[in-house]
DNA sequence: CAGATTATTGACCGGACGGTCAAAGTCAGG
DNA sequence: CCTGACTTTGACCGTCCGGTCAATAATCTG
């Protein structure tokens, strides 16, 4: 691929490399980083691996690519928290929007799933440099909530450890669910029913 | 190895072939199967690659014998479950017991999440033919506490989800974890509390 | 201690994989 | 249609890795 410092991708590149990184989620959401090859990537983007590594210069930068740009919209949701909003609300719709996420994009949510379970080679600089701030931040967010009586008080770090952990399960551990549920479950529809109870009930301050 | 059909394994072998599992625990825990290699594992073991192949067969065998040995102890808690034992305290304590595996025992659940992740290609069969089982027996149990009102309704398929995937992440998310907590913070400590209370509040039945 | 069995390892093999390269194919503008 | 830049790929290279083997060391047994 020529130089391309100022210059936009031409239409060609832009479809190719779409393709390349669209084909590399899948493969790479399956087996993670080392258990996924250039060859699998190439077969699933429809052409040659030379022809990858064109538009590409190593496996390693589709990886890092395809990171940063998963990594934008994984967190959109959690900035999306409103303190002007209802706090009850704000969270309840929270959850619902991780959990349509997990539901959506299974492949974002296991492939951020196998980076952090490998200890996060790639993302560990930016968890503490980006994604920490940004969690402080709604972690006061929280506790002028419960200050104020709004919800119950509880751990904020720990509410939200538990709600991505509540709804990445069931992307994650996609195949555990099902084997578990046996066929005719739409573990999606059930679980947000069953979040939407517990978090109201968690949250709920008594009368 | 020599033909080991009948005799139990000699003090030697038992000592290198608990060596080897040990090791090849901590390394599979890391990197997945296929990102980790035998000489890892030998290393890790302290002996020579030719050796640990002299013990297992492959690097199949090691990690597939790994999986047994794992699944007996990872579901110990569950079978715990006390039908004549009180309903609150027993899911209660389930939930601490789970917690203190994955703290005290966080490499075998990041392995069990690798295998799981990558769709299971071990473990799909006990998935349905042990793992179901015993869950639909479990469920069986709750659907019967909630019935005669001794916790409040809610599904208990996705009860038992929400309880592994909450205690689980602290130990396979355990980076990110770290991360967003900063220093001078104990996960685990932190975690007993707020679960205790979430299950609490959701569970006990309204006066 | 002798002899047989078990344990250990350096050297090696074949295949898979990340990445390169030169040659061939394609496309846009004049 | 021609020219030059862009795109595509078959063939290839070096390395890593799972696994083998023969030769050597250690251990057990009578």
């Amino acid at each position: 691929m020529p130089d391309q410092a100022e210059t936009r991708f031409t239409r060609i590149q832009q479809k190719n490399r779409d393709a390349i990184l669209m084909a590399a989620l899948t493969v790479f959401s399956a087996g993670g980083f080392k258990g996924s090859t250039i060859d699998q990537i190439a077969e699933a983007a429809g052409m040659s691996k030379p022809n990858v590594l064109y538009y590409f210069t190593s496996k390693d930068e589709i990886y890092q690519t395809l990171l940063q740009q998963l990594l934008a919209t994984w967190l959109a949701p959690l900035r999306r928290l409103d303190p002007a909003g209802d706090p009850l609300n704000e969270l309840l719709e929270y959850v619902r929007a991780k959990l349509c996420m997990a539901r959506d994009f299974p492949h974002e949510s296991r492939l951020f799933a196998h980076e952090i379970l490998e200890g996060a080679p790639q993302l560990r600089d930016i968890l503490t440099t980006k994604l920490k701030p940004l969690i402080d931040a709604k972690v006061a967010i929280l506790n002028d909530w419960m200050n104020r009586g709004a919800i119950r008080r509880t751990d904020p770090h720990h509410l939200i450890f538990s709600i991505w952990a509540l709804t990445q399960h069931y992307a994650d551990f996609e195949t555990q669910v099902h084997a578990v549920l046996g066929p005719g479950h739409d573990p999606y529809a059930e679980a947000e029913p069953f979040l939407n109870n517990l978090y109201r009930r968690m949250l709920t301050v008594d009368p």
